[in-house]
DNA sequence: CCCCCTATTGTTAACGTGTGCATTCCTGTG
DNA sequence: CACAGGAATGCACACGTTAACAATAGGGGG
């Protein structure tokens, strides 16, 4: 069928063994060898057989990216932004393999053979499994996202508690008292962390968040939309809405038009993400950025550095999350925050 | 390192050719031979080295899903919806790799051992030369989103000038007359078609659109945003813009409100695509919706077809549009409709 | 002039799996 | 009783590549 080798040692006169070595570059060879094998697998559009190369060389040219879900609750946004991050990194030399943690009915088919690295781009606790199955399994793993304790995994991540503080502060500094929250899908750790930065920034300020003032969420517009609703029917409402990301943001939006008020006017909206659209929606969303492509580029830049090294780093790194102040929160003066009690 | 058949075989007192003949259901094997050999290889954990199989077999159980760019000009809705399409269908029996045919650099290295089959989602005339090459090497192929006349591949599109149709005459319905377009991104096919669908409609009732009443776009949101605001510098503006996606119908939006304007009392703005975020944005998007996820459903199910059954069927295939009726198209009664000249 | 060392190339086996062809054993039939 | 024929299994090789080891030639030093 195709050429291989031993097509171009038949006809350079030399044995399939030195063709190897000459496209391999090996300094064995006479560079005036390597120069006529190399010409000579240019004229014939010579491309290695790669099954056969990943055979004895025990390597297999690929990198999982595995995601908890491809099927629901991750947005596409962030899915977007991870696949061009690790994409930009790789090159040429590995082929970049997408799939949904939730497809696989058994890990069994996923072994050092198959994959010379994988990243987990895990969005919840049950990843677990997955992770601890490919970490004995001894490939070299990265996890993106989400904090893990598995030793023997890098680990890179968006500091979203501190992100969730801050935003937390900057409602605060806007005069706001009365913040209501409404939190990320359950289980989702993200979740867990965004609201537990809400709340340290409520906590030190000394603000309480009564049990009215939040609702559950699942980080999409529907919940968003319900959970404000809620809000606004309560007999002394939030003047503002930390919402767990900006899905849900713009269904709380959405919930406040439906009952005839202005946003930031009548009551502020913050959401979590900076998702693409965040900037365009009317009125632009107040918001925080994960650098989601940076995370992924630098998961993939040291997963990457400890398969050509055989290393086995395993730390974790932070990156730091930004508050983008758009026009969602209205600065509200000090008579009009209504301190409770 | 790992178990092999080898090793199978040496415990069950049989040889390898046994083994594999077994674990692939040959009918040469008895079947109580079959039983055992199966619990042995469950019990030691086997599993088969994929590298080993595709040398001898000849198939690389890889399917290559290649976008027209990862970096650049592909939505993030798009992107996902057509990898979730994708992803439904293969179940376990491939890998799907996933690239930005920018990417290469040359394609020497796409073959047919290293792909089973590739699914082209194309949006761009440039894909032309890798969609021949792919074709030339004689591996299974599929576009999807752009239509191709390079023979023996399977194509699956969404009617794109019929939606864009459908959505002109919707406007004029809605009593509108001075409507203005527009355009996509200068070299996606996806724009010649709808804005072909789009005169279609105006010629068909005998309205004339000036050139004023066009502005080029890049399918992103700031490109929407400065056609809008130069529509609205003309002295006597349109009633109605139709954007030839959805991202830039968003910044169109925005500029209307950055002049002071309200959708749609005073102006209406239609999309196409219906991303996600369409439903949510305030006022929610008229727009039209392109099947993307089916489309891609639908062309992995032929191609998986064509590969498993040694096909070529070579059919164009074209998936139906659906007007999305929201809120940002208003109807204008006769007297207001300012019918020009 | 011989031997050793080095530079270059070849021989052969190995990676793990599938398959054409032999081999063995058994059963039925003439 | 011999033999045909089928069922079950094994042998040996192939797939395309790399690598350990062998082989060859040439050059320099003693």
């Amino acid at each position: 069928m195709s050429v291989t080798i031993k097509d171009i040692a038949k006809l350079a006169g030399v044995s399939h063994t030195t063709v190897s070595r000459a496209l391999n570059n090996s300094p064995l060879i006479q560079e005036e060898t390597k120069e006529r094998i190399r010409a000579l697998a240019e004229q014939l559009d010579y491309t290695p057989n790669y099954n056969a190369k990943s055979l004895v060389l025990d390597r297999s040219y690929n990198l999982g990216l595995f995601f908890t879900t491809l099927s629901q609750g991750t947005s596409a946004g962030f899915f977007y932004e991870a696949i061009r991050g690790v994409n930009s990194v790789i090159q040429d030399r590995y082929q970049l393999i997408v799939k949904g943690i939730d497809d696989y009915t058994s890990f069994h088919s996923i072994t050092k053979k198959s994959f010379d690295g994988i990243i987990v781009v895990s969005q919840s606790d049950n990843d677990q499994p997955i992770i601890e199955h490919i970490a004995g399994k001894g490939i070299p793993l990265v996890v993106l996202n989400r904090p893990v304790d598995t030793s023997g995994v890098l680990n890179v991540l968006s500091d979203e508690e501190q992100g969730a503080y801050h935003a937390g502060c900057y409602l605060i500094e806007q005069g706001h008292r009365r913040i209501a929250l409404i939190e990320g899908r359950k289980g989702f750790r993200s979740a867990k962390h965004r609201q537990a930065g809400f709340e340290r920034a409520m906590a030190e300020h000394g603000i309480v968040t009564p049990a009215t003032y939040r609702q559950p969420g699942l980080y999409d517009l529907e919940s968003g939309h319900l959970a404000m609703q809620k809000f606004l029917a309560l007999p002394e409402p939030p003047t503002a809405v930390f919402c767990c990301n900006d899905e849900m943001a713009l269904g709380a939006m959405k919930a406040a038009y439906g009952a005839g008020l202005r946003v930031p006017r009548d009551i502020s909206v913050m959401g979590f993400d900076d998702t693409v659209f965040a900037g365009y929606v009317t009125p632009a969303l107040t918001t925080v950025r994960r650098p989601i492509e940076q995370i992924s580029k630098e998961g993939a830049m040291r997963l990457l550095g400890n398969i050509e090294n055989k290393l086995h780093t395993t730390e974790r790194v932070l990156l730091h999350t930004e508050l983008i102040v758009r026009e969602s929160v209205q600065a509200l003066k000090a008579e009009e925050s209504g301190r409770d009690a």
